[in-house]
DNA sequence: GTGAAAGCGCTAACAA
DNA sequence: TTGTTAGCGCTTTCAC
């Protein structure tokens, strides 16, 4: 392995078959018009020297590169603490697969980065972005809606500039809560308290919403605010008991946050769920199976909205091409089911 | 946004600030050998018009990509139950940004994307592989050194084939276990037992030889085969309380598994850690603080062999380029630290 | 120290 | 249907 062995270009190909290089590259890219027996050279040619594309020399004169972004914003915080985002990557990697094109993925580490970030995607390496931006004050979307790439959002993006030609794809998250708070509620509970994430992303803020289109007039002290953390979810559960010692539910905006106030809960000496009924969000199995008791949760399924994301963005991608589409993407959000163990 | 805006080209710049385009290309990779004024000029021109080297163009005759694959084998195993994943992704990106290098993911769904990895790597388009290849019996490892690339891989690889040359960055597996089972044994401890592993990944069977280099003549009833799952935890808790009635603690493979075993004990009336002390591997957060009692634990430094791994890769990247390195990288095994918490 | 010119490997008009 | 040809934007000799 001293030296590497030059690879074989197209011409050495067209060499071999007996043909022009335009021929091959005809051949390698789909075949169209070119006649049978010259197809069938070309292919045993490329077979036999083992040619690959040079995708260097491809994207020059194409400008595609069949390759996208994945920007994940800020990974100390959430990202790393839960297997979403090797789940949701898993999603964007077989759709992405599917349809021949690499994945890159920026990280980012506070605002040094965002301008590494803006300068590769405006630097055309790329064909789109799928960003996931976490919180409301992100400058990142805005960041990149300049850099004129084609983007898709992971989660709906809560910042405050041009919402238009926005494409997300979020879990119903509103819905989700809904749900789980009229499970507790279909229970016979009417002192359902919630506890809350972290209010500067969009996710906590439409849970609680969720929360609040059920218990219309709820007492505003079964309200405290969490930050997806359990240490926050006991804090939380902590002052919930002490402000409201009669609360026969809680619903937790998610997983990690009911561990921790399960925990504050049994320290008390309340049962669950016979004496407050619990609920989480996310379905996020290493926590919830293991909580005791294990924990009725709200599912989202976080492999298709990475798949989905992909999909919309290579969708508008192709556009670019010249393809049809029938119209630019739009967002979607996707149903989450609830799950019942036995917390609630 | 109805039509992007052609960006500038070396041409452009140079134009504009009135030298040749050699020039410009020598300033934008360094500015070696030009004099100060013309590099200053450059620059100007450089930032007024935005510029940005296309990438595709200077692979095209440098053969250098600034870009290294990440393979991550059988995604649908270890690697979604934890955070494991995004932690070394995280170390890798830190460093490969430092060096401007960019990540393409490869993740692989089994024996069908072994061939488009390899095909991929073979292809060219990237400058190195950092790969996880987590089973015994993976092709990959063996396929991807036929690429050509330079790699390293994450973990000890524990296939068969030609060793040399193999660079790879793991925990100290075997040390690790060690102190565990010495911080058991130093509570007094005398039955000891170990719930392993999945036995056909390297870092079971280290964990596992670090076990029997201190318990030279365990009873071999005290070991019982896991698969680093909660349920497997269980399941092996349960065969081994029928099987030695009288063991006083338990070294879990993994803190998922110790998280089973945890529960199996206390459903049996075990108090931990006074009847049994218990210390599991990972110090993966989310579980590992969460259970009850807190788990004491070995905690790796993933981030930090994300890093290494990164470095090594491109250590012997550069190399390529005629940059003086001093010697082949080597393989390097990291230290772990024992966490004390309530369990042991 | 700087510029001119020759490609890197490929695709896409255009001609045949 | 197939071949010829002209670049895509950049780095890198080689003259000057």
């Amino acid at each position: 392995m001293t030296e590497t062995a030059p690879r074989p270009t197209l011409e050495a190909v067209a060499a071999r078959a007996g043909v022009s290089r335009a021929t091959v590259s005809r051949v390698v890219n789909g075949g169209d018009g070119v006649r049978e027996p010259l197809v069938e050279r070309v292919r045993k040619a490329v077979e036999e020297l083992g040619y690959v594309p040079n995708q260097a020399a491809r994207s020059l004169v194409t400008r595609r590169h069949d390759a996208i972004a994945v920007v994940v914003a800020e990974p100390e915080t959430r990202v790393f603490a839960d297997p979403f985002f090797a789940r949701q990557l898993r999603g964007i990697s077989k759709e992405l697969t599917a349809h021949d094109n690499q994945l890159v993925l920026l990280l980012t580490e506070g605002r040094d980065d965002h301008a590494r970030v803006g300068r590769y995607l405006a630097g055309g390496h790329v064909d789109g972005a799928l960003v996931f931006s976490l919180h409301l004050d992100d400058p990142l979307p805005g960041l990149i809606q300049r850099a004129g790439v084609p983007t898709v959002f992971g989660g709906r993006p809560g910042w405050s500039g041009d919402q238009r030609g926005v494409v997300y794809v979020d879990s119903d998250n509103r819905g989700g809560a809904r749900d789980a708070v009229r499970h507790l509620a279909g229970l016979g509970r009417t002192r359902i308290a919630h506890i809350t994430g972290a209010l500067d992303q969009t996710s906590a803020v439409d849970r609680l919403d969720g929360y609040r289109d059920v218990m219309v007039d709820a007492d505003p002290g079964l309200i405290v605010e969490g930050d997806f953390t359990p240490t926050g979810g006991e804090r939380a559960m902590r002052e919930l008991l002490a402000r409201c010692p009669d609360l026969d539910a809680v619903f937790a905006a998610n997983d990690l946050t009911a561990a921790g106030a399960l925990r504050v809960l049994r320290a008390s000496g309340r049962r669950v769920p016979d004496d407050v009924a619990v609920v989480g969000f996310d379905d996020m199995l290493p926590v919830a199976e293991q909580t005791d008791p294990a924990l009725t949760t709200v599912r989202q399924d976080i492999e298709e909205m990475g798949r989905l994301m992909a999909r919309l963005l290579l969708r508008g991608v192709d556009r670019r091409t010249g393809e049809r589409v029938g119209g630019a993407p739009s967002s979607v959000v996707l149903p989450t089911t609830l799950v019942r163990r036995a917390s609630a």
